[in-house]
DNA sequence: CGGTTGTCGTACATCGGTGTTCGAATTAGT
DNA sequence: ACTAATTCGAACACCGATGTACGACAACCG
């Protein structure tokens, strides 16, 4: 019979308060330095959350999957505040409710996508992205069927576009061009009018 | 009397053929290295130059020098594409001409400008950026007077929102989301509609 | 044909970022 | 108050990219 003689690592990963205070601080601190520049350094998040280098590493295997965690919980917060969105009634109204969402996610997290798309698989990234993408389809779908939004383009360039409006407004925001407060606005008009179909009158 | 005993360097600066002909392929390949991935390394651009990295730095003093001369070029050219378009006429036809013009420098030079904006100091990177948004300005402004265009948004907005579409439509191409033959249909149809004045009907 | 001009490979110094090791000091938890 | 966990800085090895130095070789041009 064999002798198990080594204990089981407890399966509660639970560390000291202040180890869990510094992995709470990293991470955020990662998501902010990382939403400005997905080529920051570990150096610098580290001095960001008030902590040393070692003590990061001694928490964080590698620099990847530090990144790897951050945009993890990025996803899983936005997949949560977009699939609280109301998508039903008018499909321009509903399309005005989830801008305003994606809006703050943008602000939030920024280029923080690219980070993930430096640093992690190919596939996972891809993966988790399309996730995200999902909660836009039906909206669209709907909408297009009922005549609310144009569908003489193709659904994915649409979806490239609002992202890519969205990914504007963040950069005009952060050079100052526009005031944060009125993005949400021009966003908002923007998109309204470019999904209109052809032929129809915007109010 | 001061005796000049040097020889003034020859003012023309004419090297050898092979060695011009080497300055044009590193230039070219440069180009389009720096299109595809801005990070590009000196010595990947000078394998696809087919040359040695070490010609290349006899010719180029360093890695920015290099990059700013590219993107000198490259400015150059578009500036001549852009000011060559007609920009009178019919504000919506005349945005098309300069739409399709634009796509087709957005296509040759794609990420250059991300390069440019790493390696060149600030203010001149500005400057030029500056001068090419110049060449949209006249007619924006022309079609937002007579109601061509709204002018409900920012003039500012709206030039940042016509580039994001255009580099949108590229990172679409190159994913392959979508045809190029298409792309410029695409961003014509999209950006003729964000700009539709709200209450006008579009065609 | 011959000297000048370029080219090329290798090797080297340097720089910045990553990841590790160590030992000393500190702090949480009991 | 005692122990174990955790932090921290400094130092190190490592890697990739930039930029330089040298010497052999090839190509242009007169």
């Amino acid at each position: 019979m064999l002798d198990i003689s080594w204990e089981v690592p407890a399966v509660t990963t639970l560390k000291r308060a202040d180890a869990r205070k510094n992995i709470e601080s990293i991470m955020d601190a990662a998501t902010a330095c990382l939403a400005r520049d997905p080529d920051v350094s570990v150096a610098d998040i580290a001095k960001a959350a008030g902590v040393g280098r070692v003590t990061l590493y001694g928490h964080f295997e590698s620099r990847a999957t530090l990144v790897t965690q951050v945009v993890e919980r990025a996803i899983r917060q936005s997949d949560e505040a977009l699939g609280a969105v109301d998508l039903g009634g008018d499909p321009r109204a509903a399309l005005s409710r989830i801008l305003e969402a994606s809006w703050r996610l943008t602000q939030q997290y920024g280029a923080l996508i690219v980070a993930a798309e430096q640093s992690m698989p190919h596939e996972q990234f891809q993966a988790v992205h399309l996730g995200l993408i999902d909660r836009w389809k039906p909206l669209m779908e709907r909408g297009r069927r009922d005549g609310s939004f144009r569908d003489d383009q193709p659904l994915g360039w649409q979806l490239t576009l609002l992202q890519s409006v969205l990914h504007a407004a963040s950069g005009a925001v952060y050079r100052g061009e526009i005031e944060a407060a009125d993005a949400a606005g021009l966003i908002d008009g923007t998109v309204q009018a470019a999904l209109t179909p052809p032929g129809a009158t915007r109010g």
